[in-house]
DNA sequence: TATTGTTATACTCTATAACTATA
DNA sequence: TATAGTTATAGAGTATAACAATA
């Protein structure tokens, strides 16, 4: 079977595209990289009905019975507003509860429920799967290396210009 | 069948929140580490009122004169109408310029404008230097790992559960 | 005054269907 | 019929200001 002919006549245009210049950096590999395991993980997490960020809420809140939502803004790296509505979606499911915290009346003290822990067990054994599917290439060490590697870029500062 | 029981009487707050779970993805680390480079490359490109994907484009075409938009999105993985707005607002900015292309007429050849050229060499400039700021941390073997890594992922097929 | 959760809003990114004009 | 570029649209992700209730 030979390949499809694309014919571009008296073409002066190179066919083949040069990105020799972003290929340099890091940062733009990265991005390609975590679109594709973005898009994998998503098509994993579907059949839950969950996404990336609601299936790591409902992880932590599984991990850290009682926890606010101020705290469990501050782990995702969420904004309070954006989470409100991820809150909102697993509670509407049954999968997650808002408990008033008797001590300070202004907060939720948020806890999974017997579905929730279930969905998330099923959701979890899934993801184990996505990541091995995308990291079968990497030995441990070389894995290990690559998540200190990306430990080390999230706790830079804000505006870390030196 | 009883319900879970919601008790968590005198807790005042988990002083502190366990990630134990989402830690062993490198996915997860790969997001958090991500979102602080396109944060800080976006506060990079600002003062050239670029972002991040405008960025990019624009090196592409410099790199390769006469690229059509088809290839253009191929070599970016972005939907081609998601790139008609990206080349509008180029254009717009006189930084690009549509030709039309004698040999076809349905497509366009993109071109820098000398301004084009102008903005993105000083652009490149500070990129470089958001980059050196990511990833100071590493020596360029340790980067040339993590890039070729990426570039693996990157490969991956779409539908390629194994 | 400060904080918790909330509403409203806006901009970006990503994805798909369907149209037009050409080939 | 197939392709290049386009329009329209919708779903996510991300960010900020401002408000009510409570501390």
């Amino acid at each position: 079977m030979k390949k499809p002919v694309q014919v571009y006549p008296d073409r002066v245009e190179a066919p083949h595209v040069s990105d020799a210049t972003l290929r340099e950096f890091a940062g733009y590999h990265m991005k390609r990289a975590f679109n594709v395991i973005q898009a994998d993980v998503n098509r994993t997490l579907k059949p839950f009905e969950l996404r990336m960020v609601t299936f790591s809420t409902l992880t932590l809140i599984v991990d850290n019975p009682g926890l606010r939502q101020a705290q469990l803004a501050d782990a995702l790296a969420v904004e309070r507003p954006n989470l409100v509505v991820i809150i909102d979606e697993l509670e509407r499911r049954d999968l997650i509860v808002r408990n008033r915290v008797p001590t300070d009346r202004r907060a939720y003290a948020l806890n999974a429920t017997l579905t929730g822990h279930r969905l998330h067990g099923q959701a979890l054994a899934a993801v184990r799967g996505h990541e091995a599917r995308m990291f079968r290439d990497l030995d441990q060490a070389t894995k290990d290396v690559l998540i200190s590697v990306m430990e080390g870029i999230r706790q830079y500062p804000e505006g870390s210009e030196t």
